[in-house]
DNA sequence: ATGGGCACCTGGCTGC
DNA sequence: TGCAGCCAGGTGCCCA
């Protein structure tokens, strides 16, 4: 998915063309995404003003007067803000036609992405209520990494993907932030060290807001709400590098998959 | 409690 | 050219 900085490129792109606006309709053209959207969500929001665009986690969290929206983007997911005249194309799930004459376009080739509607209070949803602290907050901290790292024997790659523990974070963050920290994906996470724990705390902050800072990375369909790419991808250091040099010590980057999922790293900048 | 595996879905690429 | 097989940015749920 988009991960947290595609998610916040995201929310930052709707934000100016959403605050303030009223929900003349919304429009659901495909129900099936990974819930199914519920029927009675258009009559719910016709008529609604958008006062904030906010985010949890990979969740975006479009406040209504009453309410809130909580979009996920799933894998392959985008959010787009489209003039209501431009044709819809394959995969467009759903509108969110606004009284300025715009629409916001959700379009999800995989549909792993949700929809939902909550009239109470969002952080208590059964989605985001167990959601670990923000990577930006101050209780994201050494202390905190070192705490829930104790005692685990999973890879720390899977903790820092498990969103109870750390928010944010996904397959390429994850092997970008430990490539920054110098720590191998497989390691146990309570092998760790302090000191490691405090690089790590340091290196997802910095690798998630350099990656804000430019859009985000696009492998494949990820693009903003102006439809443009993140352009992150070219400061990767690890992730889909395999055999290339690694832009520290030129020892050709390593492969492995755990969980499924890909892992990248150096073999000798990281132990 | 913890951790691993599966499921959901489509599309793009590789190799036979 | 066709097609099977594999891989892809997530995460809830089930099971041991």
């Amino acid at each position: 998915m988009p991960e947290l900085p595609e998610v916040e490129t995201t929310r930052r792109g709707i934000e100016p063309h959403v605050i303030g606006r009223t929900i003349a309709a919304l429009e659901v053209y495909e129900r099936r995404l990974r819930w199914p959207v519920a029927r009675e969500l258009p009559a719910l929001l016709a008529g609604r003003r958008i006062i904030s665009a906010g985010r949890r986690a990979k969740y975006l969290l479009i406040g209504l007067e009453g309410g809130t929206l909580i979009v996920h983007l799933g894998m392959s997911g985008s959010l787009r803000v489209l003039d209501a005249s431009v044709p819809r194309l394959r995969h467009d799930q759903y509108d969110l036609r606004l009284d300025s004459g715009r629409v916001v376009r959700f379009n999800d080739p995989r549909r792993f992405g949700s929809l939902h509607y909550t009239e109470a209070d969002p952080a208590q949803h059964r989605l985001l209520r167990d959601l670990a602290p923000e990577p930006f907050d101050a209780a994201f901290n050494p202390e905190y990494l070192w705490r829930i790292s104790r005692g685990r024997r999973l890879a720390i790659k899977q903790l820092l993907m498990n969103s109870r523990l750390v928010v944010g974070v996904g397959n390429i963050y994850a092997s970008e932030a430990l490539f920054r920290a110098r720590i191998r994906p497989g390691r146990q996470a309570r092998r760790l060290r302090r000191a490691e724990t405090a690089r790590l705390v340091s290196a997802v902050r910095t690798v998630l807001s350099q990656a804000i800072r430019v859009g985000g990375t696009t492998l494949r369909d990820y693009v903003g709400a102006d439809g443009s790419p993140g352009y992150f991808r070219q400061k990767l250091y690890v992730y889909e590098r395999v055999d290339q040099p690694c832009r520290v010590c030129g020892t050709p980057i390593r492969h492995r998959v755990q969980q499924a999922r890909s892992s990248y790293y150096c073999p000798v900048c990281q132990r």
